[in-house]
DNA sequence: GGTCTGACTAAAT
DNA sequence: GATTTAGCCAGAC
């Protein structure tokens, strides 16, 4: 594409390879990438990742819905994980660790 | 073109 | 253990 450096493009590669029903963290990601210190830069490109990235499955290491507001609807994020069989309370993901997916634990070779 | 802020995290206080 | 500081880099003003 026009501009797309390798970093986001990974970031979004590796949000896409996210299971059904499972969540990461943007430090997860950054950490996979070699870039643990810049999280934000993943979070950076979510805001211009497109829709085939599921975004809705990232959250900060809290397993809060930070970027919730990116979406058409700042309700738009839970609902989607909870469909996806994720209970999601006040914003933050339940049993976030049973839920957690590790792309340095899973696909990290 | 310098400054501020931001979908973060870890370490220090 | 909760709050603050620092580090990262890219976009907006």
């Amino acid at each position: 594409m026009k501009d797309n450096p390798n970093f986001f493009n990974d970031v979004y590669e590796v949000v896409r390879l996210v299971p059904h029903g499972k969540v990461t963290s943007y430090g997860a990601i950054a950490n996979y990438l070699g870039v643990r210190r810049s999280a934000r830069m993943v979070g950076w490109a979510m805001n211009g990742a497109p829709q085939d990235v599921p975004a809705h499955r990232v959250l900060n290491r809290n397993g809060l819905l930070t970027g919730k507001n990116a979406f058409s609807t700042p309700t738009l994020m839970q609902e989607l994980l909870e469909k996806e069989g994720i209970q999601v309370k006040n914003d933050q993901v339940v049993n976030l660790k049973q839920h957690f997916w590790d792309p340095t634990t899973e696909i990290g070779l």
